[in-house]
DNA sequence: CATGAATGAGGCTTCATTCAT
DNA sequence: TATGAATGAAGCCTCATTCAT
């Protein structure tokens, strides 16, 4: 185990942080295909096989990217969700749903990156794939509990109805990246949860 | 000077338009860096060194069905302009905002296809700033003839005055082209088009 | 349906020619592996990607040259055998198998390289199964023959009888390729022989 | 001139060895040119810089294990040779001429890969020629004391016929390592000393 | 006018090698 | 002495483009 960070891990480091801000930048500029290695190694001033010491490919370098992005929808997802009555479950519902789309609103620029990217590339298709059964476990797991709280009917399977609802919201999500209805997100966050919340704890 | 097209000249047109046509297709189906030749020839049914007899480059081709698409809107933009009050001023402005932005909805497949080309190719953007020179004329000569019926200050320069007006207007083009707001198209027609006649025909 | 060459297609094969000569020489000299499609086109004295022109790629190239060498082998597998009694399959096996055995010999360096190309690409391995097959299929066929006419008993499977047969064979073809054991060549006929005969024709 | 070692040198004598011992195994395992730095780095489990530190390149770390065989070599090569008569003379060059070839025999595999490698590289290739030098420079001594001797007539050019000679050898050692043919080593061995002794010891 | 054979620039990736610590 | 971060040459492959027929 490592206590410590040596200087020459710390330079490691930053450099390593540069790469994934350049590649960031130009991804955002230059879209997934139109990027090119040497242009994130030129925009981050260093050698162009300076890249491949940290990530095996652009494909890799790219989802080193989509993962920083998506903590901050796994923080919403993994938001304790404990709910003792219907109501008070219907609400969190509410919460974790209009937190997850407006994250996709707020970094919409770069999710239309992630969209090209997954048309792309099969790795980073199945990269997101783990990510979507990141995803559809914590509800699973959520589910669960409700069932043991005797809140939702043992009729429901867990993972199923993880993996539908899961698949509802991200639908709405690309849809809020594609188009701009960032209006109608309240309506969308109510109709969801409504629809989740009367199938599951009514 | 010829008055009359040989069969040969007919033979020629047609496949220029079948190569116009496939090529449409194809750009619209892949974009505009991942069309091949090899894939517009093979759709069009002829060799690919044939694209190369009617146009000079890929460019220039994706350039021919640009223009077709910009066709409509210069019908749109050359409509009489003549207005004698400043109410009728804004309603025109207001009918040629809206035709403007419609068409661009309407072709919402197309222009995002042609966005992609003019960031990908020098030649492309050169051709769009010819584009939107024409746009800018056009106005440019409606402003100076209002100006002569006193509708208009002349303190305004009429070409700046245009030039600013327009980029107003493919700001929000592209926007729509984009994003799909499609439902605050009226509101984006109406805002634009006070703002504008205010400034000007007040 | 083409009744004649034209003039184009006559030099396409030239060049597909010169370019499978080419790529022979320089395989034989350096070895899959340390061939580069530099190397070739310089040698076939042609620009870099028209290689590319007639081979998707490398391995296809080489298994252009495989193939030719395989033709060979293909004509005295396919030798007519339809012996009528157990002395005349033994003599007509040993044959066979010595034609398969020389031809080997005969084209040592060549078959050095492939075995180096099998170990080396996925897609080479892959083809080399195929006329694998190709020659076990030629065996099943063969064998059921001599079913028919009652000269081999129905107790053997065909198919897996001749997969044995053949893989006895390439078994020591391999290494009479590796190991210039070329001497002991009659006495590898006569025992593969009358292993086989004894086993079906007995 | 230092007459002792420190712990210092005693350690770097170990990594040193470990490099080259594990260098000999992965060479051998993968030829000369699929055998990467890291590879042998972290077989040996040092950082891939440190086997920078101890030989300039990938090729001189080849030599080192190259130079280690062929000191076996060179002990056969350097035996005593003073023959009194013809006989002894023949007697003794079988013997060498034996020992040689049975060398190459033993080190089999790793004579594969020193032929790829001279093959493969410039810096290699000379450092095989020196080697050859050596062999011939000893041959050419013996000769000159056969000559002393009045054993071996002065018309002989002693240079010329050392390195012919060695040529003939060389010629097949690298059959023997190619090819397997182990068994006709004696044959071999009769043939190439009776050919040398007729010609210098009649 | 129509064709497609031929070409090479440019993108991705691997790996020997240098150099600062 | 030991390390590994950084580099770029060289290999494979794609595809727009030229040009002879």
């Amino acid at each position: 185990m490592k206590e410590h960070l040596t200087n020459r891990d710390k330079q490691a480091l930053k450099t390593k942080r540069k790469l994934i801000t350049s590649a960031r930048q130009i991804f955002l500029q230059n879209g997934f295909d139109k990027t090119t290695i040497t242009q994130i190694a030129k925009h981050a001033q260093m050698g162009y096989g300076t890249a491949y010491v940290y990530f095996k490919n652009k494909h890799k370098l790219f989802i080193a990217i989509m993962e920083e992005i998506m903590q901050q929808f796994f923080q919403v997802a993994e938001q304790e969700f404990r709910p003792t009555t219907a109501e008070e479950a219907k609400s969190q519902i509410k919460d974790q749903v209009r937190g997850y789309l407006t994250l996709a609103i707020e970094n919409k620029s770069m999710m239309k990156v992630v969209k090209e990217a997954i048309g792309s590339s099969e790795t980073i298709q199945l990269e997101w794939n783990n990510i979507q059964d990141k995803f559809i476990k914590g509800i699973t797991s959520d589910i669960q509990h409700s069932q043991n709280k005797q809140l939702v009917s043992h009729d429901f399977d867990p993972y199923i109805t993880a993996k539908s609802w899961y698949h509802m919201n991200e639908i709405f999500m690309w849809q809020l990246v594609d188009t701009n209805e960032s209006d109608s997100l309240e309506q969308i966050v109510e109709q969801l949860s409504l629809f989740y919340s009367s199938a599951l704890y009514s």
